[in-house]
DNA sequence: ATGCCTAACACCGTTAGA
């Protein structure tokens, strides 16, 4: 059994004891985090190697930045996004990780991914984005020949479906909300690319987002915008997926919650 | 219609986030 979680921390120095906190409930075997806003030498690898992971990382200052923990080791495989050699932000890592139980004695490939936001739409951030999903798709075409466990988790800034937004006509304009957005992101799952917490929760309105503002975690008015897409060879093994509401409610909150998937491998 | 809140950086405001 395999638990593997992904956590955008919205600065990941000044989230250490809610990463901590969280780590120690929920124990996940693989945490993709996002938003860790640091340079690579700033991470605290410390603190999160006391709490038995092993951390790699791609920072940049102050913003974006990715990370990837693992309690068994991992080989980092990439640490930029394929198809822009001149895309510099921090926002994808991948690496691949030996299961001792896995059925065939596949290996588990694991991503980190922070996909552009995009807003305002009509402008180069959007283009970008809609640019970074497209190479996203063509990278995921290649490793889905590889028939791994895969599990592409991260904060992708797309709200697949309005059951994923707490109020659609007001985010009708909002670059996670565009039809291109969307439909790039039905190209990623066409390929055959499973939304683990849309399969086991179709009913909707269930948010891993809650703007700090205007009490929206008060009254749960979110977007489900954070997302574990699995390989066939994933899903088959899929048991559960929930998202852990915890982190939300303490003081000083990154304004994202983590979610997680739990394989039998 | 706009800002609401938070974090980082660098300067005491600006930029970015979603």
């Amino acid at each position: 059994m395999v638990t593997i979680a992904t956590f955008n921390v919205n600065s990941l120095r000044i989230r250490v004891p809610h990463l901590q906190a969280w780590l120690k409930a929920r124990d996940p075997d693989v945490a993709l985090l996002q938003e860790i806003k640091c340079l690579d030498e700033e991470v605290p690898r410390l603190e999160i190697q006391g709490m038995g992971y092993h951390v790699s990382a791609v920072g940049m200052k102050a913003r974006h930045g990715v990370a990837l923990l693992s309690k068994l080791p991992h080989k980092v495989e990439l640490t930029a996004l394929p198809g822009d050699p001149a895309d510099s932000e921090a926002r994808y890592i991948e690496a691949v990780i030996d299961l001792p139980d896995a059925p065939h004695g596949r290996p588990l490939r694991v991503a980190s991914i922070y996909l552009p936001n995009g807003n305002p739409i009509g402008t180069e951030k959007f283009t970008y984005k809609l640019g970074w999903m497209d190479r996203l798709i063509a990278h995921a075409r290649e490793l889905l020949k590889r028939e791994e466990i895969l599990v592409l988790g991260g904060d992708y800034n797309v709200c697949p479906n309005d059951a994923d937004v707490f109020d659609p006509a007001a985010m009708a304009g909002d670059a996670l909300c565009q039809p291109e957005t969307r439909q790039r992101y039905r190209a990623l799952t066409n390929l055959g690319l499973v939304d683990a917490f849309h399969a086991l929760h179709p009913e909707g309105h269930r948010y891993t987002f809650w703007d700090y503002q205007a009490g929206r975690w008060m009254r749960d008015e979110g977007l489900r915008i954070d997302h574990l897409l699995l390989s066939p060879q994933a899903a088959d093994l899929l048991e559960a997926s929930e998202i852990d509401r915890e982190p939300r409610k303490q003081e000083k909150p990154s304004d994202h919650t983590p979610i997680w998937c739990r394989l039998a491998a």
